[in-house]
RNA sequence: GGGCGGUUAGCUCAGCUGGUAGAGCGUCUGCUUUACACGCAGAAUGUCGGGGGUUCGAGUCCCUCACCGCCCACCA
């Protein structure tokens, strides 16, 4: 079917090419071609989540699996869904609390089912949206980290831990979310500036005397076990070891002496809870201080012996501490105070430190192996920066705490039995393997969700069983995330992977740039920033969208959304729709390729072809690096400009003439539009296949298509300085027309050149096309004339006269190439240039000087003349 | 407190190991030329954040300052 419309319509295509391809199962892995398999596993959204422009950046992954596809190798991308423990869970609590009810209500068991059921209806609506974007992923093999294999890989591996000693309970200072009423682990806990007051307390010291303390926490001294002091601080050195009765509660606690406090930080001692502060907590262990807790796990305060503050929440409790401490007193002063203070990165409540038991993996062990892989290179990182601060993070590392209070995740595979034995299975245990005993209780807990994503790159393979899967697609290869969960997943993938497989999950971890709302902030559907990648898709095309995600994606920086570059790469399929239009015209469709006769190649054929060969080397390179800007730069600069508005305006007339000559260019811009859609497949897969379809190829599907190889030997740099030249020529022509005439379009002139333009008869054709110039009828030798001068070449155009300006513009030109060469001759009459600088450098500077005399010379002859 | 990134044309951004400043969008001029007006042709626009240094030569390397953004930390 001919092309009739002259507008691509990307919704008319899109949906189409998706479903064929699936149907056809080309995502699936097919036999290697070349002995080597690629795998990526995609970082899983949540299961309640929709697709945002962060899931669009995915598009890189898609550019290097549909790449490799075409290499030849076994690709496999694994998609999935994770489960978000605590937002999942904040969702169905949500639709109980509608129908008047919560989980506590319904009681644990049909709240189990009732998230198994939730999971089972949820349609994983994100994946059904990624297919918009064209994801080339084997939806076969979709894993949700809920799925009954998968929950035994878990529990392998948290039993595999446990064996090896890397899991122990215990009760130890955690981040506490009063409104999750859970534990956290530290990369969850994000620090908000806030104005506060710092308040100094006096505590009285027995045997007289006082000693201030400074917090911004007043009500926490109820749970004060001891003052402290740094040991080196002369003004506390006689208080140390003495002991201060604490007002309100009365309560006697020693003064200590421990490195972490900070002499110049308010008065230099500071007031101890262990139970609630982290600093506070290592304090407490080292100097062997009481720890007390002071809070209920709803946040309250938790102090019967203070019946003024028992029950009360923390602002609450922290006002009326305040005035209690003043009637007794205690309270010196208050100043304004800024700083930073925890809240959960899922509901912002205010984090309350406190003691809990909780269930822990130790990281210093596990560490050990994954700082190495990154320091011999075998695991990399795009850009590189980000292998520093994976170091720094393993190198720094803190035990894990992988319990959460939650009721939906994995259930931590522990058992209790009815004699104390405290054991991890992998499946629910009929008895205890101690003592026999039959009574067991399950811990309550379930496990953080990033210990389950942890082991996603394997798991999704099959593993702990020993798949085929596993065997072939295991290690994968790239794995491509944002930069906000290097630590919470990437890491975490790496270290589990080296101690459960003994091998690294990826070679190269690619952190793409984050997507800013256009005025620069955070996208955020709090905010009303946010984009939904499913307009901007329906609006420019899902290979536009792609085209700017990997354009941006790669650069390392984080990215302004901006639809008008998007726009740009939608006109610019719409270019090569027109260019299709244009040669598939009197093409029979599904055509075979056209032999090229090389004998019968002009300079412009050769020419394209090598432009060609050295895009597709660019292409090529740009892939391999990770950094597709180059590429998609080129591709565009190249089948715009390069081949639309040069080589096919150059060859048209030959198209038209019907000769052996047509047949050549034909066969080569057929050739040249079939290899550019295949090295732009990887970016734009819809219009390229819809346009790969129209006219001559070979194979099925561009989808499948082998991938370009480029050949040097068709670059040949003498052709490509000499067309560069004529190009040149005919710019410098069409601006002295526009400049002296805008509207005028062919008209005569003569060409003089020392050297003919490849090879004289060619070249002169190709001016007069290009340039619009009636070259054979030669000027009336007393028509007015413009001159144009580029290097060597003079083209005098037969151009209505116009007095003084155009000698004023020769002059002008003169003045500019005598700067030019005062310029390069200074370099050159500088002895230390030319003995310092590379061969190579100055013999382009003398080459230049030469090219700029030339042209100076030719000028100063016409002005001459011109004068006389 | 420590660290990392950014600062290049009106806007959004490229510029690899130092060697004549680039793109897209926007602006201006002209053109409805049988692939494309979502187009073609032409043009203008930059003390490459400030200062210092290294070098024959610095947007690029080093030091320093300023502002913007991010990360880490036991900021009581």
């Amino acid at each position: 079917m001919p092309l009739m419309d002259t507008r691509y319509d990307p919704r008319a295509v899109e949906q189409r090419w998706y479903d064929t391809w699936e149907q056809a199962g080309y995502f699936k892995p097919k036999e290697s071609l070349t002995g080597n398999t690629f795998t990526i596993a995609m970082p899983p959204p949540n299961i309640t989540g929709d697709l945002h422009m962060g899931h669009a950046m995915y598009a890189l992954q898609d550019v290097l699996v549909r790449w490799h596809r075409m290499l030849g190798d076994a690709v496999l991308w694994v998609p999935g869904t994770d489960h978000a423990a605590i937002a999942t869970q904040n969702v169905l609590e949500k639709q109980l609390a509608k129908k008047g009810s919560s989980k506590e209500a319904i009681g644990r068991q049909a709240w189990d089912e009732l998230v198994q059921q939730w999971y089972d209806t949820t349609g994983h609506t994100i994946l059904q949206q990624m297919r918009r974007l064209g994801f080339s992923a084997d939806w076969s093999r979709n894993r949700f980290t809920m799925d009954r294999d998968y929950v035994a890989a878990v529990n392998v591996a948290f039993t595999r831990f446990w064996r090896r000693g890397l899991i122990y309970r215990g009760p130890r200072i955690v981040n506490w979310c009063p409104r999750d009423q859970s534990a956290i682990s530290d990369l969850e806990v994000v620090f908000i500036e806030t104005d506060d007051q710092l308040y100094y307390l006096d505590y009285p010291v027995e045997g007289g005397g006082v000693i201030s303390v400074a917090t911004s926490r007043p009500e926490t001294m109820v749970g004060d076990t001891g003052v402290a002091v740094n040991p080196s601080d002369a003004r506390y050195r006689d208080l140390v070891g003495r002991t201060v009765v604490l007002p309100i509660v009365h309560r006697r606690v020693p003064i200590v002496a421990d490195e972490a406090v900070d002499i110049d930080f308010g008065t230099g001692a500071v007031k101890v809870t262990p139970g609630h502060d982290a600093t506070d907590y290592e304090i407490g262990e080292r100097q062997k201080l009481e720890t007390r807790n002071i809070l209920h796990l709803d946040g309250r305060m938790d102090i019967p012996e203070v019946p003024d503050l028992d029950g009360m929440t923390v602002p609450k409790a922290r006002a009326r501490i305040v005035e209690l401490l003043r009637a007794e007193g205690a309270l010196q002063r208050v100043e304004p105070y800024r700083h930073s203070v925890g809240h959960c990165d899922r509901c912002n409540a205010v984090i309350e430190p406190l003691v809990s038991s909780q269930w822990w993996v130790r990281m210093k062990p596990l560490a050990v192996p994954a700082i190495k892989v990154a320091e011999e290179g075998s695991l990399r990182f795009h850009p590189n920066r980000w292998q520093e601060q994976y170091l720094r993070w393993m190198r720094n590392i803190r035990d894990w705490n992988i319990s959460r209070q939650l009721w939906l995740g994995h259930r931590i595979p522990v058992w209790t039995c009815a004699n104390d034995h405290v054991v991890a299975y992998v499946d629910a245990p009929a008895a205890c393997e101690v003592c026999g005993d039959r009574t067991l209780t399950q811990d309550p807990d379930v496990l953080d969700t990033w210990f389950s994503s942890a082991l996603w790159p394997f798991a999704t393979l099959g593993w702990p069983k020993e798949t085929a899967d596993l065997a072939q697609f295991y290690p994968t290869q790239v794995l491509d995330t944002a930069r906000d969960i290097l630590y919470l997943w990437v890491a975490r993938m790496v270290f589990t992977s080296l101690h459960f497989l003994d091998i690294v999950p990826f070679s190269d971890v690619i952190i793409h740039g984050t997507v800013l709302a256009p005025d620069g902030r955070r996208m955020s559907k709090s905010l009303g920033t946010g984009v939904d990648p499913l307009e901007v898709i329906d609006r420019h095309g899902a290979d536009a969208t792609r085209a700017w995600c990997a354009y941006f994606g790669t650069s390392g920086q984080d990215i302004r959304f901006s639809e008008e570059k998007i726009k740009s790469y939608q006109l610019f399929a719409n270019k090569l729709w027109n260019v299709t239009r244009l040669l598939s015209a009197g093409l029979p469709e599904a055509a075979r390729p056209i032999p090229i006769d090389e004998a019968t190649l002009e300079p412009a054929d050769a020419w394209i072809l090598g432009r060609l060969s050295a895009i597709t080397r660019l292409v090529t390179t740009s892939f391999t690096r990770f950094e597709f800007g180059p590429a998609i730069d080129g591709l565009y600069e190249f089948a715009w400009h390069e081949f639309a508005d040069d080589y096919l305006e150059l060859v048209k007339p030959r198209l038209q003439a019907g000769s052996a000559s047509a047949t050549t260019a034909r066969a080569v811009a057929v050739h040249v539009l079939e290899t550019t859609l295949r090295l732009l497949h990887p970016i734009m897969p819809f219009v390229t296949e819809e346009l790969w379809q129209r006219i001559p190829h070979e194979g099925e599907t561009i989808v499948l298509a082998p991938w370009p190889l480029a050949d040097e030997r068709l670059e040949d740099q003498r052709l490509l300085e000499e067309m560069a030249h004529l190009l040149a020529v005919v710019r410098a022509v069409r601006n002295v027309r526009h400049l002296a005439d805008p509207t005028m379009r062919r008209q005569p002139a003569e060409v003089q050149s020392p050297r003919p333009l490849l090879g004289d008869a060619v070249g002169r054709q190709y001016l007069a096309t290009l340039a619009q110039l009636e070259l054979n009828g030669g000027l009336a030798p007393d028509a007015p004339r413009r001159a144009v001068v580029v290097g060597e070449t003079t083209v005098t155009l037969g151009l209505p006269a116009d007095g003084g300006a155009e000698s004023k513009r020769l002059s002008a030109e003169l003045r500019k190439k005598r700067e030019e060469i005062d310029l390069i001759r200074g370099k050159l009459e500088n002895p230390d240039f030319t003995r310092k600088a590379p061969e190579a450098i100055v013999e382009r500077e003398r080459a230049r000087l030469a090219q700029a005399q030339e042209t100076a010379e030719r000028l100063q002859q016409l002005l001459g003349l011109g004068s006389g």
